[in-house]
RNA sequence: AGAGAGGUGGCAGAGUGGUCGAUUGCGGCGGUCUUGAAAACCGUUGACUGUUAAAGGUCCGGGGGUUCGAAUCCCUCCCUCUCUGCCA
């Protein structure tokens, strides 16, 4: 969520960064809002006064009564009445106006950050950077969903009898793939000095609203609506959330988290060409790295973090790419957004596997995440975080990548983990 | 799931209708003392809103109600703890 104060004092370049999303509206949507606050301003003050004279009138009636001046007490009372009914009315109004106020703000992205690219859509991407040899398959080299059925590692019937579509079962060499991908990313995140979090994949409504998920992507989610929990769409949720209403000294800074969970995503209205297989899913793990840093030297974490992340992509000896998403890519809530993208040679594709970003102050706001800063003043903090890595695509790469007519050799950097060196 | 107890400032813990945004202790910060530190002593220390600065307003789990006046009484929801039951 913007803050008003941005809206407020900066409102040109407010402007000039949702439109560089096409964002429509922005100036009208803006306009309305400072409308709308100038309102709430008015009735608020109006309000203040009239619980200012009925607070002193009572604290005058409670005197009186002590000193048993019972007449002049009841005249007084007499008066209240009428401070009564208008504060009631008062404040209706001004709940009222902070809904309105607030469901307009809600609605806005954030602004991106100056180095964003204009544009549409992903043709608008900027390639920022690329790394690795695009390898050759051999002749009769298969996509991952020949592969996979092939070595039986990864079994999408069997997901479907017991579960639906995009719920596969991992099983043997598949498994173990899964779990040695796991142990890596999350050693590789403790060595760059992150903290191993297992957060609950179930989250209130209060989290999903936290980081941006609620309410614009409500459908995105599944819900548990017996206990009114959503199933999370990402760690990101429950790891941002940790910090949500508090204010954090500002020696504990950066915080460093990383965590794999399960995540969950009902990809509503986005089944179509390019899914097959692992490409996309409802369910798939995913290790997330987010930090949480002050607002001078969050850019320079979201270096550190793309840094990271490439090293991965690095050590699995997989080529890849990093883009700059434009505008109107970006994800709502995002200030600036890398992807890092593999290549998947049978598939002769680019497949997003990571996204980092930095979210400045817009989930902090809806947080109230805040530290003081070094004027001693409260405020907000700026969040980031980043896939290291999303499982799927990273394991239709690698399959992909490295197929012999013999087998699947895997990546150096995994023999130990797996206890194995090659899919047969 | 049933019965009981309870949710108050960073933490602990008073407060059961009136000057309580809230006693006190711990912790934090500043100072005195000290070569330095500890101890002791003194002072200070919540958030939001508002303002040039103030004044003022809001917040004692959330929401609603009673009252001139609510942390305190009533209703409701949520959560925590103890016991019983069930269970990985």
């Amino acid at each position: 969520m913007l803050q008003l104060s941005v809206l407020k004092e900066q409102t040109a370049l407010a402007i000039a960064g949702l439109t560089k999303r096409n964002y429509k509206n922005a100036e009208a949507e803006i306009a309305a809002i400072l409308e709308i606050d100038q309102r709430r301003r008015k009735i608020q003050i109006e309000h203040d006064d009239i619980l200012a004279r009925s607070n002193s009138l009572a604290k005058e009636i409670g005197n009186l009564m002590k000193s048993g001046q019972k007449e002049e007490a009841e005249k007084l009372k007499a008066e209240t009445a009428d401070l009564k009914a208008k504060s009631k009315t008062l404040s209706e109004e001004l709940t009222q106006i902070e809904t309105e106020l607030h469901e307009a703000l809600v609605k806005l992205p954030n602004i991106p950050h100056e180095s964003v690219p204009p544009g549409r859509t992903a043709e608008d991407n900027e390639n920022i950077y690329q790394h690795g040899e695009i390898p050759t398959l051999h002749e009769g080299a298969l996509p991952h969903w020949e592969l996979i059925k092939k070595y039986d590692i990864i079994d999408f019937e069997l997901g479907n009898k017991i579960t639906g579509a995009g719920f596969p079962v991992y099983k043997k060499q598949g498994a173990r793939l899964q779990r040695a991908l796991i142990n890596f990313f999350l050693d590789e995140a403790l060595k760059a000095g992150y903290t191993e979090i297992q957060p609950p994949i179930l989250v209130n409504e209060a989290s999903g609203f936290g980081t941006g998920q609620l309410p614009d992507k409500e459908g995105q989610m599944y819900h548990a609506t017996e206990d009114n929990y959503y199933l999370i769409p990402t760690a990101e949720v429950p790891i941002t959330n940790l910090y949500r209403d508090e204010i954090i000294p500002r020696e504990k800074l950066p915080i460093k988290n990383a965590g794999h969970t399960p995540c969950f995503r009902r990809e509503a209205g986005s089944w179509g060409a390019d899914v097959r297989g692992l490409n996309r899913l409802h369910q798939f793990d995913k290790v997330e790295i987010v930090q949480i840093q002050e607002p001078e030297k969050s850019y320079e974490t979201l270096e550190e973090m793309s840094q990271h992340i490439q090293n991965l992509l690095q050590k699995l000896e997989l080529p890849y790419r990093v883009l700059r998403l434009c505008g109107g890519d970006m994800g709502f809530t995002s200030a600036l957004t890398y992807d890092m993208e593999v290549y998947s040679a049978a598939q002769g594709r680019w497949l997003e596997v990571s996204s980092c970003s930095n979210f400045e102050t817009y989930q902090a706001n809806r947080l109230k995440l805040r530290y003081k800063g070094e004027n001693g003043k409260t405020q907000l903090l700026h969040t980031l975080n980043g896939s290291a890595l999303a499982l799927p695509r990273i394991v239709a790469a690698i399959l992909e990548n490295n197929q012999t007519p013999e087998g699947i050799k895997m990546p150096k950097i995994l023999h130990s983990y797996l206890g194995f060196e090659e899919i047969k």
